[in-house]
DNA sequence: GTCTATACTGAGATAGAC
DNA sequence: GTCTATCTCAGTATAGAC
């Protein structure tokens, strides 16, 4: 169980701390008091503190993938899987409201600085609009299903910042239902499509 | 007209680079040289970085109220005035793309670094809030005003960041055309509920 | 009101003992 | 693989001349 290697639990201790206070405002020093190690052992399993973010933003591609396959596995209706997306706004609320919404947090922060892992980062993104995408397809919404996955992100984030803002759980809630409402209209209106296009042909 | 102290081209330099950097990633030397001043020259007109930041909160603030105050001067509906605060992402479509929202962007910051200025900041966030609901209220929607506000104030916020991590002008488009149709639908539900109180009273 | 010089701090990073 | 000691550098901030 305990066989984590000192490498998994500075990742992981990096993790934690560049969510909860950002990645430039923490240090060295914020991650060896974490993990209780010397500031100079790090230098042994990173070169820097840029290989660091590398790794942590590993790491969360590797999770967000286990996450989006175990949807996928659970969901048998597309409709499903979208609402398990919708779904982490409310399981997350906690932490949503303290810290914000981990992805677009760490995407916002490395454009400001213009990062060269920005790329890398933004892949969390891509991860989940392929993955949208894909279940809006299925849904029968085709022609749109990009831009319907993309406003679905959007939403999700415009409520994490507010929510974050505002320290308010209560709204997260609020819209969640509007989006599970509008998921609905989604699927109806791709149904219709579905029946007039069986009634032409 | 060219009568600006040091002190307010200070203030303006700051803004621009705190939008464009991050508050935590510019330093006195950044601004000193987009001032043209010398770096022991701040402490004269400001004893901390964080009473720049201050400032510039101050000097933002003063600004949206102007500009909110405009929007109620032009707009003659209040469906109007809404659809002006939407057009802003149009029209500041370049800028969000490459440094995002210059509200969310540092109020998400400030919350990170757990800022003592971040309630300042979010008297930003409160004054379009604030705005919005009493154009929604006026609108016949007082009953949900507030909710109708925040929602809008989260769409925009989801929108700026996404056009930001992606670097996407079209997307901004895209989105905001459906915020136009989603205040079309807002209007004429409240439209349609004034009609039945008046045929119910 | 603006400058130069400098103090002080904390950050990332290295060297070398154990 | 982990430690301590140390280096370098950039950042904020201060003192005092002009």
């Amino acid at each position: 169980m305990s066989d984590k290697t000192t490498r998994d639990h500075i990742v992981e201790a990096a993790d934690q701390l560049f969510y909860r206070q950002g990645y430039e405002h923490t240090s060295f020093s914020d991650i060896a008091d974490a993990v209780q190690i010397s500031r100079g052992n790090f230098y042994y399993h990173f070169k820097s503190k840029d290989e660091i973010l590398d790794a942590v933003i590993e790491a969360r591609l590797a999770n967000t993938r286990k996450m989006l396959e175990q949807w996928e596995i659970e969901g048998k209706q597309p409709a499903d899987r979208i609402r398990s997306f919708i779904h982490i706004l409310i399981a997350n609320r906690a932490k949503i409201k303290r810290y914000g919404c981990p992805v677009g947090t760490l995407c916002t922060e490395l454009a400001k600085l213009n990062h060269v892992s920005q790329a890398e980062a933004n892949v969390l993104f891509t991860l989940f609009r392929t993955w949208l995408r894909r279940q809006f397809t299925l849904l029968g919404r085709k022609a749109d299903a990009d831009e319907l996955a993309m406003h679905l992100l959007a939403r999700s984030q415009g409520v994490a910042m507010l929510a974050n803002t505002f320290h308010d759980e209560k709204f997260i809630k609020q819209e969640v239902e509007q989006m599970y409402d509008w998921l609905r209209s989604c699927t109806e209106s791709a149904a219709r499509n579905a029946h007039d296009e069986r009634g032409a042909g």
